[in-house]
DNA sequence: TGCTATAGTATCCGAAAAGATACCATAGGA
DNA sequence: TCCTATGGTATCTTTTCGGATACTATAGCA
C-alpha cells in the first residue's frame, strides 16, 4: 500500500466543477432552485447559449442536474439540481469561502514583498 | 443584499487547484513534505520539464508552495508547502472523496439507465 | 578531455476550450 | 400577415492549454 499519486481522484470532482461557467451555474441552481433555460441566461451576463447549453448537457451527463422539458411552444425547460448533485454544495462552499478569503490574502502578500 | 451569482469567489479557489498536474503537485507535497524538483518530477511520469516548472511558479506565486534555492552545483532546488497552501487540504481531500465515490455512481446510473 | 546530473529556458505545434454568428421551429398576439 | 419568445443547433474563428524538442550553465569525475 503505497502513496500512488497517480490514483488520485481529484480530477473526477475537478472535471465537473471546472470551466468558467459551470460553478456559476451549479451555485445559482443550488441557492434558488429550480429554473429555466431563460432564466439562467440572463442571470449569467456573457455566456452564449451554445455554452451554456453545453454545459448544462454535461452536468445532466453526470448526473448533477436535471433537465425537464414541457411540451409546449414556445418551449419551456427547466433545470435543477438532483439530489447527488447537491452532494457538491460542501465543496462548492468551501471553495466559494476559500476563494473569498484568498482575495484577501494576496493583497497582503503583496503588502508583506513592498516592506521587504 | 441580493444574491448576485457575479459575486462568485469560487473560481478564485478552482484557478489554483486546476489543471492536468496542479493537484497531483499538491497532494503530492502535502503528504509527502518537501521534495526536490527532480523528484517531484520522477514520480510524475509524463510531466514535461517545462510544464512542471510552470505550474511550480503558477504556485509559488500565489503562495502556495515555498521554492528553496541551494547555490550547488548541479542545482539543488526544493518544494514544499506553505502554511497559507495547507489550507487547501481540507478542499482537496473533499473533492478526492467525493470523486472516488462518483467513479462508482457513474457505473450506478449507467445500470439505472439499462433496467430502464 | 569529455561525460553526467540538475534545474531550468526558449520555440514551435497541435488539440481543446471558448466565443461569435447565423439559423431553425412554431404558438400566440398585434 | 408578420413579429416575438423560447430553447435550441451548426459553423467558423479565436484563445488558451498542454506537449515535444532543443538548448543552457557548471561542478565533479574518469
Amino acid at each position: 500500500m503505497e502513496s500512488e499519486v497517480s490514483q488520485c481522484r481529484v480530477e473526477e470532482a475537478l472535471g465537473i466543477v471546472v470551466g468558467k461557467w459551470k460553478p456559476v451555474i451549479i451555485l445559482y441552481l443550488l441557492h434558488e432552485g429550480t429554473k429555466r433555460f431563460s432564466e439562467l441566461k440572463r442571470s449569467m451576463p456573457g455566456i452564449t447559449q451554445k455554452m451554456l447549453t453545453k454545459q448544462l448537457r454535461e452536468l445532466e451527463e453526470e448526473d448533477i442536474i436535471k433537465r425537464v422539458v414541457y411540451p409546449q411552444v414556445p418551449p419551456k425547460v427547466e433545470y435543477s439540481m438532483t439530489d447527488y448533485g447537491r452532494t457538491l454544495s460542501p465543496i462548492l462552499e468551501a471553495m466559494h469561502e476559500w476563494g473569498t478569503n484568498h482575495v484577501i490574502h494576496k493583497q497582503t502578500i503583496k503588502v508583506v514583498e513592498k516592506e521587504a
